[in-house]
DNA sequence: TAGTAGTGGGGTAATTGGGGGT
DNA sequence: CATGTCCCAATTACCCCACTAC
């Protein structure tokens, strides 16, 4: 088995925006305007950091249990 | 193990995919373009430098907010 | 030598980027 | 100011089969 390299799970936009619930497009002005580390692929589309994603869900915003 | 001069440590396409999470056949095409060095194996496979994946992962120049 | 997984090549549908307007 | 939608062009993903890697 080769020895793969440490590597940070990524996210497609379309896989961001079903989390957030939004459209796509709103996840990269979100990117735009730096709220979200993007990384490019080679073609020009962004990946996000799914641990930044996940941090953003619950570490952002507090809570509640009737919000 | 054998005897192994200095090399550049090389990854397969399904490496470098997972990596950027895209499709092999996207690195592939990443070669066509020459935007990836890529390196034949005898029987015509693509061999990709770690090295050069994890520049391109970083990005030459950090990206700022705002893009 | 045989078997399984990965890869290359080609073609087509879906997604994404960017700008503009609501 | 933030989000959703329409446009078009580019990039990417998934389908096939034949060959390579291990």
């Amino acid at each position: 088995m080769h020895n793969a390299p440490t590597v940070e799970p990524l996210l497609t936009p379309a896989e961001v925006a079903t989390i957030f619930r939004v459209d796509p497009k709103t996840v990269t002005r979100w990117a735009k305007a730096g709220k979200l580390t993007s990384i490019r692929t080679l073609g020009g589309h962004r990946r996000y950091k799914e641990s930044e994603v996940r941090a953003l869900l619950s570490g952002s915003t507090q809570q509640k249990s009737g919000e």
